[in-house]
DNA sequence: CGAATATTGGACTGTTTAGTCCAGTTACTT
DNA sequence: AAGTAACTGGACTAAACAGTCCAATATTCG
C-alpha cells in the first residue's frame, strides 16, 4: 500500500467525491461503521476492504465511490472513531470540577475497562500506535490527542476555579501527564489483562493533580 | 493468517527443528534480526516474508525450516526486540540506588527518544498494541513487561534500602505505574512527534515514587 | 570413506488483495 | 417526461502473499 518512490500528496485534487444525496450518505456512513469496527477489532493493516463490503452490504464500486483508496477509507475511519471516543469522555468530563467528579471519571473508565475483559485496549491508542508512521494519519491522531488533552485542561480549570485559587500551574502540561498515565494504564490493562496498572497509573496521575493544584 | 475454524494450539507437535549446527543459527539469526528490524518499521502485519528473506539473505526454504509460520516467525521476533530493550534498561537500571540515578535515567530515555525524533515509540510497546489480542504473542509481551516491572522493583528496593528505610509500600505497584507512564508518555511522544509528554508523564512518576518512598 | 542428517535454492501453487471498469439503476431538476 | 447527475452491482485484473515441495549441496560422525 503506498510503496510508491514518488508519493504524492494526497489532497492535490480530491477525485473522491463526497456524497450528494441522503442515500449516499447514509452508503457512506455504513461503509465507515462497518471499517471502523473490522480496523478496532483486527487492526488498520489486518482489515480488508472486501471485508469491508461484506460488513457493511455494499459493493466495491460504493467503497470506491466515496473514498479514493484504502488509506482515505482508514483516514475517515480514525475521525469516526476519534469523534466516538472523544465524545465519550466529553461527556465524562464535561461537568467536572472536583477532585471527587475526576475521581468518579477514573471508576467509570476502570469500569469500561473490565467490562471488556480489558480487550483491545483504548480505540484511539491503538490506532496512535498503528498509524503514527504516516503523516496524515499522524495529523489526525494528534490532533484528537490535543483534544483530549483540552478536555482535561479545562476540567482542571474548573477544579482550580471551584476552589478559589487562581489560574495558576501550567494546566496543559498536567492534561498531557494525565493522558499519559491514562493511555500507559490502557495499553498494559490490554497485554496484561488487568485493570490493577490502569487504576494504579490513574490513582499516581489524580494524586499528582491533587498536589499540583493544591486541592 | 491462521484463519482456521479449527486453531489447533501451536506448541502441540514441533515440526520445526531449532538450528543443529553454527551455520543453521547463524542463519537463523540473521532471519530473526532482518524480521526484527522490518517488524519495527512497518509492523508485524505490513511485513511479508518476501520482504525478510530479501533483507536477510535466505531463501525462502531456509524461513520455513526453522519456522513452521509467519506466527511463529513474529513470536521469535517479540522475544527478539524484548531481549534488546530489557537488555538496555537492566543495563539502565541494574546500578540505580538512588533518586538522582532515577532521573539520570529518565535523562536517557529522553534522550534516546530525541535521537529518533519521536519516531517508532518504544519497541516493545508498539508490538503490545498490535499483538495484545492473540495468546501467544500477548503472554510472551505480558512476561516481557512483568520483567521490566522486576528491573524497576529492584531499583525501587535499592533505594529505599540505601535511605535506610524498612522496605515498605507496593514496590510492585510503583513499578507498574512507572512503566505505565513510561509506555503512556513514548505513545504520546510518537503521535505528538514530541518529548513533552514523556517528559512530564516521567517526572510525575519519579515524584511519585519519591514521595511513596519518602525520599 | 560413506551413510545419515542438516541445510539450502528457488520454482510453483492457490488464495487473497487493492484497485479498475462499465453497464445498469435510481433520483433530482426543469 | 426527459435529460442529467448520482449511485450501484459485480466481473475482472495484476500483483502480492503465505506456504509447499523437491532436488541439490553441505556437514557430521561412525
Amino acid at each position: 500500500m503506498n510503496k510508491n518512490v514518488t508519493a504524492l500528496p494526497k489532497t492535490a485534487l480530491p477525485k473522491t467525491s463526497l456524497p450528494k444525496t441522503a442515500r449516499g450518505a447514509a452508503t457512506r456512513a455504513r461503509i465507515v461503521d462497518a471499517a471502523t469496527a473490522l480496523v478496532r477489532a483486527r487492526g488498520a493493516a489486518n482489515t480488508t476492504i472486501d471485508a469491508v463490503i461484506e460488513a457493511s452490504k455494499a459493493s466495491k464500486s460504493q467503497v470506491y465511490h466515496y473514498f479514493a483508496d484504502k488509506d482515505e477509507l482508514v483516514l475517515a475511519v480514525i475521525q469516526r472513531q476519534a469523534e466516538c471516543v472523544l465524545g465519550t469522555h466529553e461527556g465524562l468530563l464535561r461537568k467536572l470540577n472536583s477532585l471527587a467528579g475526576l475521581r468518579r471519571w477514573r471508576d467509570a473508565v476502570v469500569e469500561l475497562t473490565e467490562q471488556t475483559n480489558c480487550a483491545g485496549g483504548c480505540p484511539l491508542g491503538s490506532l496512535a500506535a498503528e498509524l503514527s508512521e504516516t503523516p496524515r494519519t499522524r495529523a489526525a491522531l494528534a490532533e484528537s490527542f490535543a483534544r483530549w488533552a483540552g478536555y482535561f485542561e479545562a476540567a482542571f480549570a474548573r477544579m482550580q476555579a471551584r476552589a478559589g485559587k487562581t489560574p495558576a500551574g501550567d494546566l496543559r502540561a498536567l492534561s498531557e501527564a494525565m493522558l499519559a498515565s491514562l493511555q500507559g494504564g490502557l495499553l498494559l490493562a490490554q497485554t496484561l489483562r488487568s485493570t490493577r496498572p490502569l487504576e494504579l497509573a490513574l490513582d499516581m496521575a489524580i494524586e499528582h493533580v491533587a498536589a499540583r493544584l493544591k486541592l
